[in-house]
DNA sequence: GGGCTATTGTTGCATATACAACAATATATG
DNA sequence: CATATATTGTTGTATATGCAACAATAGCCC
């Protein structure tokens, strides 16, 4: 490969990589999600079921395709995540009403569960605060809900 | 359940709700890996491959146990990434000396394809760009390079 | 009412992710 | 030098994620 190119090739990642949102976000993805699994796996629950369970208790019931809008999780992927609660037993699924919109709420279990999350969720957050500093913490907060508004006025 | 008990469920659902960052962040994710996604599929490879052949190429030539520290990637998941990556031919991985710390590096075709990548991620870093808000999106730089460099003290 | 379209949910397939266990090698320590 | 320990990489298993295609239903327009 010529030199020339080989110049551009080698721009073009410095770029991407001082610049890129998707890459640092994913990092933080992984990142986080490591230190929140890693408090709740004596509960044997992960971060993203927690998160789950949490807006649907926050929303008492509603249907899979409502709590897809408010996660921002694809149909198909909400589907399976909320199968294997169900199978925990954490969430009940009304499928009576034959293809209408199913219904999800919390059993009485997961209710009880999230009291036991609790703790270990605040050890996280915690850690979290810690680790980003509490300036950035708020940042995230404040970008993260700025983005939620905006993607839900589509 | 008793009354008591369900509006301490409440309080703690509300609460994790308004405050937790690994939730905020997974939606940021999911949200940005979307955008991502999506503008380089015509090229048929995604954000989380594109995040590698950029550090692969910045660093010119690694190890994969050094690309999952600088990345915060599992070594089982970078293995198996980096398989897909050389079945499509966009890297090389030189395991000659056998038992010793491999090396990676992109080949041509890898290097070649960046140059394609390149004006597909601008075009999805705008977008991500009029979706934050200028100043969200240097906040989200912020904070990840931050977190980035205090996981790399340890 | 009848047909067209939009919504909802599931299933097949593929990638991304991580833990646990393992194998092989490298390094340190006595 | 020999053994104990640490590093590196792969494989089995499981969850998380999304696209495409499909089925079923709901809603709308005439």
């Amino acid at each position: 490969m010529q030199q020339a190119l080989q110049q551009k090739v080698q721009k073009a990642a410095s770029a991407i990589a001082q610049e890129c949102f998707a890459m640092r976000v994913r990092y933080l993805n992984r990142s986080l999600t490591s230190i929140y699994d890693e408090v709740f796996r004596p509960l044997s629950i992960t971060a993203s079921q927690v998160n789950m369970l949490v807006a649907i208790i926050t929303q008492q019931t509603l249907s899979p395709s409502e709590l897809g809008g408010i996660l921002n999780i694809e149909k198909s992927t909400l589907s399976r995540n909320l199968d294997r609660m169900r199978k925990a037993g954490w969430v009940e699924i009304d499928s009576s009403q034959p293809g209408r919109s199913h219904t999800v709420q919390a059993s009485e279990k997961g209710q009880a569960l999230l009291l036991n999350i609790l703790p270990l969720w605040q050890k996280a957050q915690e850690t979290t605060c810690t680790l980003l500093g509490s300036e950035r913490s708020k940042a995230i907060r404040e970008v993260a809900d700025h983005a939620r508004s905006e993607i839900m006025k589509t």
